[in-house]
DNA sequence: TAGATAAATTGTTAAATATCTAAATATATT
DNA sequence: AATATATTTAGATATTTAACAATTTATCTA
């Protein structure tokens, strides 16, 4: 039982389901692209992603200092449920935002979006 | 996006899903019987009947001073969830436990239960 | 090796949720 | 009408959850 209480938990997040919505369209972001979508803080973003991923939905790699996260497809446990989530996902408004935001983000240098997101703080290596 | 959420969250308790599972097993109960099922308080069970409706899952009628619940299958946005949750629920332990107590609760006499539930504090027309 | 950086963890606060007891509502019975 | 009863609503409390800032960890680079 505690499993169907985790994935509904996991389920039952704005935020999560906006993250499940994007990597169905784009299948491998960074934790800094999420963010980037999602204007909440590292700290958050690292919990919900933490959230989602021990109830099964996500998995992740590291590349270097970057950390990539994907729906994990090696779970077949609740394909039914993703499939009619995605179905209902196409279909809020939030999400069809989340597309266009999407196409800024993942076509924009990686490295341009942690630097935005450290707020011209520091070291602008490339700005000069 | 708000109707996900309810859903999913409606998912996301323990209590809830016991009484899904026994609605799939018995179609139509009273709140006195699910009260007696769960063990929680009246008000608890009420509260969590409400939630359920408001997600779509349930519909209620009245007979007289009893309210009766059933899943409702009017419904159909979320048929897919629903069956396969019922293969979920049927491995699970308390659902197994739920099923043998629902045999006793189910035939016995409704008023009994509610004698019981009141803890013999009036009225004990039945006993004498 | 030292400094920089991406992500995760920890600690804290505010909001949401589950539970209970009391009171309120609606219905039945006498 | 008056009393009893099944359920819901209201109010109070404890637990859980989501958010952020600050710290820690792991990795890269100069």
């Amino acid at each position: 039982m505690g499993k169907l209480q985790k994935l509904f938990s996991a389920l039952s997040d704005k935020s999560r389901l906006r993250i499940i919505a994007a990597l169905r369209e784009y299948e491998d972001m960074c934790v800094c692209q999420i963010v980037e979508l999602l204007k909440l803080s590292g700290a958050s973003i690292s919990k919900h992603l933490s959230i989602l991923t021990q109830a099964g939905l996500l998995d992740s790699y590291k590349e270097g200092r970057w950390v990539h996260y994907r729906l994990d497809s090696s779970n077949h446990c609740c394909d039914q449920v993703m499939a009619w989530l995605e179905e209902q996902l196409y279909q809020t408004g939030i999400v069809k935002d989340d597309q266009l935001a999407l196409k800024e983000i993942m076509s924009a240098d990686r490295e341009d979006i942690c630097r935005k997101q450290r707020g011209d703080k520091c070291c602008p290596t490339k700005e000069q």
